[in-house]
DNA sequence: AATATATTTAAGCGATAATTTAATTAAGTC
DNA sequence: GACTTAATTAAATTATCGCTTAAATATATT
C-alpha cells in the first residue's frame, strides 16, 4: 500500500496526528481508540511500510515516532502538481498579456 | 471515500497530474490507461466527490480539468501535521540550549 | 521456573473498492 | 428520424481492506 493509500484510513491519519505531537508506546496509541490492540497493531504496519511512521524497542515496548520523511514525499507530490499547475496559470497569463500590448 | 483515499489509488493519482498538465476530455483521459472507459468514469466521479478535479460539459464531451483547492486542502493537513513536529524539535532544541548556559 | 504484561502475527469474515460487460443518456451527423 | 459518438450509470464479479478472536513471541516480575 503506498502513502497516499496509507493516510486515506482516518483512524492511521489520527494516528500519524497523535504522533507529530509525541513519540508514544503502541499500547497508548491503542487506547485512543475503540478498536482492538491487534487492529491498530496493524494499522502501524501499514504506516511503517509507508515510512510515515518508526519503531524503537524498548524493552517489551516499542515507541513509535513520526517518520516526517515520508510525510515530506507526499507533501513533495502535491507541491509539485500544484506547482505544474499554476505554472500552466502564469503562461495563460503571459499570452494574455501579449495580446492585450498589440 | 476522503480525498487521502481518492488520491490512494495509483490511477487516480496519474489522472491528477495528466490534469496538472493540461484540461482533456473524459476520452482522452481513459485512452492513458488500459482500464476500460467506465472504470475511469468512476475514477473521475471519485475525484469529483473529493472535490479534487472538475467537469464542465461541452456538446457531447466533457472537459475534466484540476481543482487545486482539493490538493491545498491536504497539503495543508500534512503541512500542519509537519509544523507540529518541527515544533516539538525545536522546543527540545530550546531545552537543551537552556541547560548548556547553566 | 512460572506467570504476567506488551505487542505482534495468523486466520477468518463481512464490508468496501476496482473492474468488467451491458444498458442508458445525451448530443451530433447523415 | 435513424445512426453514430461520447460518456455515464447499472449490475455483477473479483479483489482488497479493516476488523475480530485466538495464538505466538518476547520481555519483565515473583
Amino acid at each position: 500500500m503506498d502513502r497516499f493509500a496509507a493516510l486515506g484510513d482516518p483512524t492511521r491519519r489520527a494516528i500519524v496526528g497523535l504522533l507529530s505531537q509525541a513519540d508514544r508506546r503502541a499500547g497508548d496509541i491503542a487506547a485512543h481508540f475503540d478498536a482492538t490492540p491487534p487492529a491498530i497493531s496493524q494499522h502501524l504496519k501499514v504506516l511503517r511500510d509507508a515510512s510515515l511512521v518508526r519503531v524503537e524497542r524498548r524493552g517489551r515496548e516499542r515507541i513509535y515516532s513520526l517518520d516526517p520523511d515520508g510525510l515530506a514525499a507526499m507533501e513533495a507530490w502535491i507541491g509539485e502538481t500544484r506547482r505544474v499547475w499554476n505554472g500552466r496559470l502564469d503562461a495563460l497569463k503571459t499570452v494574455l498579456d501579449q495580446e492585450e500590448r498589440q
